[in-house]
DNA sequence: AACCTGAGTTAGAGCTTCTAACGTATGTGA
DNA sequence: TCACATACGTTAGAAGCTCTAACTCAGGTT
């Protein structure tokens, strides 16, 4: 961003307006009434104008998921930072809160990276990276919890597999186990929770979602 | 059906087909590339006749949820059927293993169903009673096994909120609090495993689903 | 046999994405 | 300071979509 032209820097400019728009589309009615041609006018431009800026819809809206796993890596690292030195059950919950906060404030965008996917779309590996290191955030204090083997094949594949990827970042099967149990079970209940499934059921989802955080802690 | 027109039979028939293309093309190229259009060429009839059989796209989808509500109630009533008498914990694996086999086999179905919802959706009262056809399925041999309540406040407006509803139902706080538990667990699984969020990850997601299923039972 | 109803047709409005061709403004090198 | 290359935005148009309107025609009923 340095050494950027004036061009340059008005073109990103303009890529972000056209992002947030998109945002804001999105968030009133869903990802597939997403325009080229709305996002224009609210830019003060006709549609044509906009692939000078993506190269079409799909890209489009491949960054916006990029940019949202991005984000919620960051929220997530930032709520860690904040409880760092902290027992490591406390810090869990402090992560699955703002995990459950981020998804809330934006459901529609939570929707986008988790949702059903969209047709075209092929993560990119800087996306992989953000998610994990998303996950990464909640191994750390897990790892201090994890006891022995629960499930020894899942875990043997997870290390294994995951220790052939990244250059072994050593955590150990157990540990990797309870992150993806603990992933699994904040999606399950954000996700349904998102799409109003609990709407007729007459319960608070934050009480369930505080359960199987508290049950997982229990569990390790 | 028994005392149906002969127009009536072959009307309700070409319904039929057409959501059976429908569910085709959504296979192919997921929900939102459905056309009517190419509907309609597929049955050997122009687009426009199929606003005949349905008010628009919006109903068609709608009635395709409908239908996968139902369905999936079927499949785990069957399956639940065939393990009758038998203890709850195997009772309790056979259906979870049939809402799985489900959604594994019709991966777009089951997020049709649970993924992102259609901005014009709304539950017809008779596709949510099919939700609870299948949430009582599970109920039944959990509330065998349900021991002292674990989430009071959960429990509570669980038992409370339900018992309003369809005339008491009697199921107890916590047996409900398990169905609630478990549905989130399996649909936390099933839908990061059908959107291909695991690919990337090198193990086998039938051996995490197994170890939720293992660990609700064991929990309660 | 005459009629009514329902099914399918084409035409067209209004939207979409996206390509092509065309002007215009802007920043840079001579 | 002037000329030029490049980037930006425009309009036009193709191909697709949903959906409405008007029309034709075949089936079943009276």
């Amino acid at each position: 961003m340095e050494n950027a032209t004036r061009r340059e820097r008005i073109r990103a400019q303009t890529r972000e307006e056209a992002k947030a728009a998109a945002l804001r589309q999105i968030a009133a009615a869903g990802p597939q009434s997403l325009s080229l041609n709305a996002i224009g006018k609210e830019l003060g431009m006709t549609g044509p104008a906009l692939y000078r800026y993506f190269a079409g819809r799909d890209e489009l809206l491949t960054e916006l998921i990029s940019d949202g796993y991005h984000d919620l890596a960051d929220a997530v690292l930032t709520a860690g930072a904040a409880v760092e030195g902290q027992p490591p059950a406390d810090r869990i919950r402090a992560l699955a809160r703002a995990y459950r906060e981020w998804a809330l404030a934006q459901p529609h965008r939570y929707l986008l990276l988790f949702g059903t996917p969209v047709p075209g779309y092929a993560a990119p590996a800087h996306t992989i990276q953000a998610a994990t290191r998303t996950l990464s955030a909640f191994l750390e204090p897990l790892a201090e919890l994890a006891s022995a083997a629960r499930h020894p094949e899942l875990e043997r594949q997870l290390a294994t597999s995951l220790a052939d990827r990244d250059g072994n970042t050593g955590w150990a099967g157990a540990t990797l186990r309870l992150g993806v149990t603990g992933w699994t079970r904040m999606h399950g209940v954000l996700s349904l929770e998102v799409e109003g499934h609990f709407q007729t059921m007459g319960f608070d989802p934050a009480l369930l979602y505080e359960a199987e955080i508290n049950d997982l802690i229990a569990s390790a």
